[in-house]
DNA sequence: GACCAGGCACATC
DNA sequence: GATGTGCATGGT
């Protein structure tokens, strides 16, 4: 049974109201935060952060310049730091080379196109990129992730095997093509997976519990 | 102490 | 093409 996905998003828009996201003030800093959250909880991203903020690091030519373990320290707190870090330099790396260092020129290309070509750098896959486009560059597309997969699957919405494209396809299909929608919808979803659709469900209190396929608990 | 978190790349079958 | 594994910190 497919809900009125703009009755969910009002929904938990009542509960939450609007989130404002991405936290991170510039594109950059959007872009940096969206690759030390991968597998992370975002607590620990804002160490890692800060960290970077105090050694003046939020920005792709100081990425370039610092050597990679100097990075791995900082931003330890985010966990999986070695291979972040080497994110980090990868995409810095991409955006001078293939944009002279210019996040404006680069989210000047077509979206499709800039999709594919992010998705070629090693550590940004789907989630990241869809991040980095619409949060840090205001374009159109539909972020999912572990927690869209929850509140799809466990309400019955989507089948479980349900792959990135698929929920990615399902949500854009079923609303209108609307940026600041697409924003905090996905914002709305994390909140909502964050509080109430963890490992260990609590659907009780959540603000979609009428939502479930048949009264009562996500077993 | 086990389990989990705003993934992704790579190996192996 | 599907499935398994390494990567690592900090919170519950």
């Amino acid at each position: 049974m497919v809900p009125d996905l703009l009755s969910v998003y009002r929904t938990l828009l009542d509960y939450y109201g609007h989130r404002n996201w991405w936290p991170g003030q510039t594109p950059i800093e959007i872009i940096i935060g969206a690759i030390l959250t991968q597998n992370t909880a975002w607590k620990n991203v804002e160490r890692a952060i800060a960290n970077l903020k105090a050694h003046k690091m939020v920005s792709a030519r100081a990425l370039i310049r610092i050597d990679e373990k100097d990075l791995a320290e900082l931003i330890r707190p985010s966990g999986y730091y070695n291979i972040k870090a080497r994110r980090l330099k990868s995409f810095a790396n991409f955006l001078e080379q293939n944009y002279r260092g210019s996040l404006a020129a680069m989210f000047r290309q077509p979206l499709e196109r800039l999709r594919q070509e992010i998705l070629q750098i090693n550590g940004i896959g789907p989630e990241t990129a869809d991040s980095i486009l619409l949060y840090a560059g205001g374009l159109p597309i539909f972020v999912v992730d572990l927690y869209t997969h929850r509140v799809v699957t466990r309400h019955g919405w989507l089948n479980e095997k349900a792959d990135y494209h698929e929920i990615q396809r399902w949500f854009t299909t079923n609303l209108p093509e609307d940026i600041g929608l697409y924003n905090d919808f996905h914002a709305q979803i994390v909140a909502v997976g964050n509080e109430f659709c963890r490992a260990k469900p609590r659907c009780e209190d959540c603000p979609l519990r009428d939502f479930l396929p048949r009264k009562g608990v996500f077993a």
